[in-house]
DNA sequence: GTGTACATGTAATCCGTTACATGATTCC
DNA sequence: GGAATCATGTAACGGATTACATGTACAC
């Protein structure tokens, strides 16, 4: 119980030169499951899985990584030649890049505390600024969105479960599918709170607790 | 000169030329709640409040904040004078600020979506990497960490509860001590599937029942 | 013949972190 | 005297986004 004030990120890992940072190796992840690809077609991918339970880099974001991994060895490419229709680079995993891409992904070390920012929930919090029927409003256009996002995660789940080796992508997803109805209830809960104290502070005189002390 | 400025975000604003990042807004958001205070002061409320639902930045980060909010006149500060001990800058929200957070907090539209980066689950995504302890190790890891974070939220949500004004942070705070059990079974049931996974691998035909590890 | 998807890339810029520099105060 | 905490700030840099530039292929 000492120290650990004012710094709030993990141990920094240096002394190996040039470890790409996360979204490199998530893009190099993307490259293992599958041969040659194009950086767009990498980006659809990312869109369409990676993102529920990761980021999906922009796609300028995904070219810079796959020209950093193929600096560092892990990744090589080849222009469409004058056969193909279309001016097109399509990247490989090298052998190196996938025993990297494994040392990294056996590392037993903490992988990074999970990150969450959520803005309607910082407008929540300064909710004493907004009108009631706003945040009420914002709440409910998350729970349309999510749910719109877990029609999404469901599918992908159902498409990845099709192929044999994406067994592990298939718990990702599955995991990511149950945050998204986690979400749903939450903002539920956060919708019937918010209620509760729109109740207790229209009626502050008469049957309802003192000073606004909300119960759970 | 600057009329048609591109503004920080995917709307384009109008009027006000510059609008802080979402950042900016909870810093003033902090100060909002509270009269004058430092950056040093910010950054350890930060730490034990904002950083559960949003995000506890640097705090050369809240330093630089609070800098361009004096700029745009949403703030004020003043050195404190020889009188006092130590040399501090204390911030105070203006009219103008409290204007400006106001319109902010109660705008009607998409706050925008979350964002979740989670490096454990990308760390299971590519489990066919690993070996299955790692992994296993690593989500216990996980499930630990996140056990720690939710007595941090309880008891900052039971330290809010004690201050009558801050009805809506208590309902933030709930939020996240939610979240956080949310986390810990979302974990729990990850395991079970790369439990359920690691069996199934082992003995190719004979899917068990829910008994978590059967060994042959 | 126009719009959409495919496809790659550069430049400007911003957000945010870490490392560094500095110094006062408090408590042992 | 030394450690921890309080307190403020600058510099360097990296990660990531948006805007822009360019062009092909295909469908309606």
């Amino acid at each position: 119980m000492t120290s650990c004030q004012i710094s709030n990120k993990q141990e920094i890992r240096q002394g190996d030169a040039a470890r790409p940072p996360l979204t490199g190796w998530a893009v190099l992840g993307l490259l293992s499951f599958r041969g040659e690809r194009t950086g767009y077609e990498l980006k659809k991918w990312a869109d369409s899985s990676l993102r529920f339970f990761y980021w999906s880099p922009a796609i300028s974001q995904i070219y810079a990584e796959l020209r950093r991994l193929e600096a560092l060895g892990y990744a090589t490419s080849r222009r469409s030649g004058a056969e193909e229709p279309r001016a097109t680079r399509r990247y490989t995993i090298t052998e190196a890049g996938r025993r990297a891409l494994t040392a990294w992904a056996d590392e037993s070390d903490d992988p990074g505390a999970p990150v969450l920012k959520h803005p309607l929930v910082l407008r929540v919090w300064l909710g004493h600024l907004a009108a009631p029927d706003t945040l009420r409003a914002l709440v409910e256009q998350h729970i349309e969105r999510t749910r719109g996002e877990l029609k999404e995660v469901r599918d992908a789940r159902l498409r990845a479960e099709r192929v044999a080796e994406w067994e592990f992508p298939v718990i990702a997803l599955g995991w990511s599918e149950r945050q998204h109805l986690a979400e749903l209830e939450l903002a539920e809960a956060m919708l019937a709170d918010l209620d509760r104290l729109a109740a207790a502070r229209r009626g502050t005189r008469d049957d309802s607790p003192p000073d606004g002390a909300v119960r759970r």
